[in-house]
DNA sequence: TTTCGGTTGTAGGCCAGCCTTACCTGTAGT
DNA sequence: ACTACAGGTAAGGCTGGCCTACAACCGAAA
């Protein structure tokens, strides 16, 4: 927060670094859509980006520097420190902290980021799943809901940014209870990808772009 | 923040309502300097702040229609909230509360306002005794500390906008540990209205301008 | 090979919100 | 009564960050 304070700057380059841990091709076009900008500005502030040296540009693809990288990662966890605070000791919904933490991000301190570390005792994760960068991530191995067959019990570990982003999707999941730490078991799985899956006494139906990006552990 | 999110007319705003609150008279050259821009660039915003009918202007003097005031307590109740959470949970230094709230007062969402005044126990004043709007003020007379004879013991109990902005005379404050609660007895009070105080086993020097923004109770 | 969807690059424009410079006005002090 | 000075108004300018419209390119499928 030192010298410069540039949001903009800020919200390309998580995007680009949340892209990335997504495991989506970094280019502009993704970049226009993710952010809702027209490809003319994401291509300026590339321009910019490259001349600051944020990033470099190979062919179509947009890799961080160093110097992006560490930016990112700084108000990336920023991000996710802020829902953490959000969700365990403000007591805001879980779907919800996403948004807020969004515009958080932007205007926490390096030393409040400090005091926030401690106080939610050094978390590695944010409350949807996703590793807090320059935290040592518990090793458990993942694997996407849409790997799992009928009749497997899982817990719900990790909700990518994909899906976090979407409103909708985020309202669904906490509507169905099937939030992070949730367990549920496979009910059945259609040809498309759907599946179902029993939460609780009820059962929930989530379509195969959702299944992709939801990360579970076998029960 | 549902549709309008406008931190420049926010910004704005709460310093026309500081500013009223430490009992100054809302001019223009009064929010230029606070703000530090220029005379043209406050006029252009008045202009703009009364045609959106937050503010009229009455020869000099500006006064807030209720939709500004409205705004303006909204805002001012997220910093001071942001201030006690920042103090209370988070652990930040009392004196560098008030530059982070500064910059948390035009994110933060009605819902977590709410959030924050349960958690809080719905606070009626910020960190540094300044009122959070909305809230039934203790009805406790306070006085300025530059009222305070020698021998007087007193309580520290509000600190006005005016000081909170100075970084210098808040750090100076609170290394010399006479922060919102502390207990002074004046030692002295030199014509030029400067007084010594002592606090704990040291003594304080306080310039007249500081004292006049210090307020007290007996004890 | 042609065509077409996806993508990148260019040109030109717009608006908010700040700036400087300059000028005008009213009030207070000598 | 005259000057000084604080305060307000005017005109013009700049930058960041967004836009639309359009041109150029590329790979893959028809």
């Amino acid at each position: 927060m030192s010298e410069g304070f540039h949001p903009p700057v800020e919200e390309y380059l998580t995007t680009i670094y949340e892209l990335a841990e997504d495991g989506i091709t970094v280019i502009q076009a993704r970049l226009a859509e993710r952010l809702g900008y027209s490809a003319p500005s994401v291509w300026e502030m590339m321009k910019r980006l490259v001349g600051e040296e944020y990033v470099t540009i190979d062919g179509r693809e947009i890799t961080m520097t160093k110097k992006g990288r560490m930016l990112a990662e700084s108000v990336v966890r920023k991000h996710r420190l802020a829902e953490r605070l959000l969700t365990d000791v403000i007591g805001l919904p879980w779907h919800k902290a996403h948004a807020e933490a969004g515009r958080w991000e932007h205007v926490i301190s390096d030393e409040v980021e400090e005091r926030l570390r401690i106080i939610l005792s050094d978390p590695s994760t944010c409350p949807h799943g996703n590793p807090i960068p320059g935290t040592k991530p518990d090793r458990i191995k993942l694997f996407a809901l849409s790997q799992a067959k009928p009749g497997d019990s899982v817990r719900l570990e990790r909700v990518t940014e994909t899906i976090e982003i979407d409103d909708d999707a985020m309202t669904y999941l906490a509507d169905n209870k099937f939030i992070t730490g949730s367990v549920g078991s496979i009910r059945a799985k259609a040809p498309d990808g759907t599946m179902s899956v029993a939460v609780g006494k009820a059962t929930v139906a989530l379509g195969a772009a959702l299944c992709a990006n939801l990360f579970v552990t076998s029960i």
